[in-house]
DNA sequence: TCAAAAGTGTTCTACGTACACCCATGG
DNA sequence: CCATGGGTGTACGTAGAACACTTTTGA
């Protein structure tokens, strides 16, 4: 049995780079930033996220997740935070930690590397800045490029906590605007999760579900009856965001 | 908007330390190493879990989580592995990376230090090695002294991780020594989550979801009928591990 | 034959699904 | 007045909770 040495939080050895990449996704991305080719009318909710064009060995030139090295005056989530305003120019409406990976070997010409990957949700309610964001372009969650990295794999993970938290959470909301129809809600919740819902049977189980409600306005648009408009119901929800 | 650097994997920065810490769960923990004063014959079946006894500031003389820095050249997993081995003297039944803590001012004195956090469960099928362990006692995980860093948080966290698992998967059956009867189960399900459950009903809903089989064995003892022993039903279960 | 735990059967309720049907609006 | 989506009502099926009951053992 080797390794004598037990405990220990701050024991100084060379310290391998630490840094903080996001995924980020949103339902509608910013036009001007759309991929070339990516678009398709048929499917107006899709999910989107932006990647960043690297500049710099190694993977000089493919696509990446956003991300930016651990600041010493800045706790992750921090950094999360401010690496997501610089790609999209919007703070996030959901941040939460993911995963972290460590495996040796993830870069094969930079020091060992440990990247603590994040997600985030944006909402649509304001357009995303085009403008002064360069190298970054927005990707169809199902029709990525290859990756830099073990990227794909990040990607993967965060997909599918995103329908975890979907399928059991309110999570779907936080994409749409602050006012919202249950029409729209579940539009997003089927894209995300890929699956058809009833619309009486999703509406009954969102309001049992105390998670959102009416905000006494309507909207009118097209030939039929008025959507009533919801709200996330404010107030005590549990561990919505977890611990740094 | 500050900020124009995005992206970037590898960018070299002073960087931070990294450690890897681990919460270690046992139903049973090796007498020898018993903290004095916790046990409490009235509670059989209580969860428990290791500490170290900090030799160096800060905290010196504290309580805290077993753990080491990561190696150059081992993945956060191994590192996981190993301080559990180095702390208890077996693998791990089952073993996941937890929460990433990574705040500034964790450490008053040291410089900035980000810990990865695992968990992981121990089986009493084997008796926990005691001998040329040092600086190390268990302590019931509703009867922790205070510990050292914000590792009291890392520890809630643990405990939360473990409940949701256990409430929705068969996590419970991982305490337990390869064959064992549905009873036992039940008492590490409700000794976890502190419930009381109801034994027919506990037995149908574990044997309709398919996580366990017999093995067609019995087992008596007492005076009573002999309960059949069950195991984990083998396969594919998708999602025990996570990726690393 | 009795106590005690294993194991089975039965009922009740909650909740999600499927689907028929009414409501309000713009054209 | 009709097409369209918003919104309600209702019947069915599944799964868990509560609890009465039978089975098998050691003493």
């Amino acid at each position: 049995m080797p390794m004598p040495s037990l405990n220990i939080d701050e024991r100084r050895t060379q310290s391998p780079d630490v840094a903080v990449s996001i995924v980020v996704f949103a339902i509608q991305p910013p036009a001007a930033l759309v991929a070339p080719g990516t678009a398709d009318p048929e499917r107006p909710v899709r999910l989107w996220l932006p990647l960043v064009r690297r500049l710099r060995e190694p993977y000089a030139g493919a696509w990446a997740l956003p991300g930016g090295p651990l600041a010493w005056d800045r706790s992750l989530d921090q950094v999360a935070g401010a690496t997501l305003l610089a790609t999209t120019g919007l703070p996030a409406r959901h941040l939460e930690q993911l995963y972290s990976f460590g495996a040796t070997g993830r870069s094969a010409t930079a020091p060992r590397l440990v990247t603590i990957a994040y997600w985030a949700l944006l909402a649509l309610d304001q357009p995303l800045a085009a403008d002064g964001i360069d190298h970054v372009a927005w990707f169809p969650a199902d029709a990525l490029p290859d990756l830099a990295f073990d990227h794909r794999d990040i990607v993967d993970v965060a997909l599918d906590r995103l329908r975890a938290k979907t399928a059991y959470a309110d999570i779907a909301a936080r994409f749409l605007a602050p006012e919202f129809t249950l029409a729209e809600l579940r539009q997003v919740h089927d894209a995300v999760l890929g699956t058809t819902s009833d619309p009486a049977n999703f509406r009954r189980r969102l309001l049992a579900s105390g998670q959102v409600e009416p905000t006494g306005s309507l909207r009118r648009e097209g030939a039929h009856r008025p959507a009533r408009l919801f709200q996330f119901t404010p107030g005590p929800h549990p561990r919505e965001q977890d611990p740094a």
